[in-house]
DNA sequence: TCGCTTTTGATCGGTTTTGAGTGTTTGGGC
DNA sequence: GCCCAAACACTCAAAACCGATCAAAAGCGA
């Protein structure tokens, strides 16, 4: 019941870090540990942390600890192409998000956007902008893919084809040297076509480490995107296509002033 | 309805830190504290900032408080019920679970379940269930309804269809003396329709309160219903109303240890 | 100018939050 | 198993914060 800031801000270490220790918050917020208790047993009550001796912890489920993982590598770089591509999208868009964890760093971006419209298929993406109250969201039915939070399924595409997207923000699993977007799942075919046929315009953001990898299945090209976020400088052959096809590619650094994680 | 600058300075400011604090906007204003505790509290009214304690903060986390504070209510109700429930859904069952923050207490006691498939038109419980590895979630689709993480639209009655359950676990808004089940959303009707024609056997989760309350929109009525889980003695005229509809009233107590809530 | 409405600021009684004091519980070392 | 320091819950009084109320000030149309 008692809402304070510092419970907002307790959550949001214990997000980033997995846990919180008493100690650590005291000094943090410069109040007594008595207090820090008293916050850690509300959250605790309320469902939102897991009380432990010393601190709290996150209270686990909700989504697997290799997605965790994964949800962890190339953060940085994740975060600075997530920027490029929000600051791109004006207020008042519909927009599509698609599944993968750079999305998400998008939807994370889009929290300050005002009269969106989001439909995705990742239920990430959904809880995310859920704390934007300017933002209508749609989810489009399926099977809860636990591994990514993605809804598969045919209902994807039938709820694709009642709108007509401003942009459809995808990802992909990898990128191959002659510019074809690769996925794990088959099933993910239909629904790119879907995107791509209902959008004005079509962006991907990929890091740089999906050119490093591969995948078996094709769901479609760069041909067919318009704008395309990355990390690091594109492939020599890739960037050729890119040109000759008319995508823009928009290349960012992790800016270096994200890197002041100190130990805090 | 104050149309001030003020307002939307705040909320601008908001927007940018996350929070606001009425000290903080008093020295930027060089108004009265008053008068900022009034632009919050509007703010807040009409839903754009939440009041805490020394200031506001931005609308955030997945659900929102008004939500969590609704879900504080009747808890050991909600758990008792949801406790009587569970244990009557066998593993390997194919379920449906509905609206509310009951049918979201019985997800929560599924987590030790196996090999389910629960399909649900409830955000919450996907990500409640997200926990059971053995548990398939099928999500209907829809717009997302911050209120109570409901999906709502044509979209969940188009998923029903696909499906046959072997329990619909459902709550509502209120019920009336007449047994007739009553709910806020009349969107809702095609729904409650659909499942308790898709499923062999209808289930409602109901705590006392719902007696007490009343709602617009009839979305069924306990004749449909096959069990009806609650936690108080009901009304002599439902009672009856049960018999003669061959409705199984299962009157759980809420266990006597939580009924400490002294003067909290 | 006058009368009306809206906004603001001051006061006050009540509520919430906080930190300190006290005694109990927990967890690790032996 | 036992011991001990750290962490804990509980209670209480002080302080900060709150909303309600009312009167002054500002805005506005006639």
């Amino acid at each position: 019941m008692s809402q304070s800031f510092r419970q907002r801000d307790i959550l949001e270490i214990a997000r980033a870090d997995g846990r919180v220790r008493v100690e650590d918050l005291v000094t943090r917020f410069g109040v007594s540990a008595q207090t820090i208790r008293r916050d850690l047993t509300e959250l605790a009550e309320s469902g939102w942390l897991e009380r432990v001796h010393g601190g709290a912890v996150l209270r686990s489920s909700v989504t697997n600890i290799g997605y965790e993982d994964r949800r962890g590598t190339n953060e940085a770089a994740k975060a600075a192409i997530a920027d490029a591509c929000s600051v791109a999208i004006p207020d008042g868009a519909t927009l599509f998000l698609g599944i993968g964890t750079t999305t998400e760093a998008v939807a994370a971006k889009l929290l300050g956007h005002r009269e969106l419209l989001v439909v995705t298929n990742n239920i990430n993406v959904a809880n995310i902008l859920a704390a934007n109250p300017e933002c209508e969201i749609v989810l489009s039915g399926g099977r809860l893919r636990r591994l990514d939070g993605g809804l598969v399924g045919t209902l994807t595409t039938s709820v694709l084809e009642q709108f007509r997207f401003d942009v459809a923000v995808i990802g992909c699993s990898a990128i191959a040297e002659d510019g074809e977007l690769l996925d794990f799942d088959f099933q993910e075919v239909g629904v790119s076509q879907s995107i791509i046929r209902r959008a004005r315009a079509t962006w991907l953001v990929a890091d740089r480490s999906k050119f490093e990898r591969s995948a078996p299945v094709r769901v479609g090209s760069l041909r067919d995107v318009d704008r395309f976020f990355t990390s690091a400088p594109l492939p020599e052959e890739v960037l050729r296509l890119c040109r000759d096809w008319g995508t823009e590619a928009h290349v960012v650094a992790p800016d270096g002033d994200a890197a002041d994680r100190a130990a805090g």
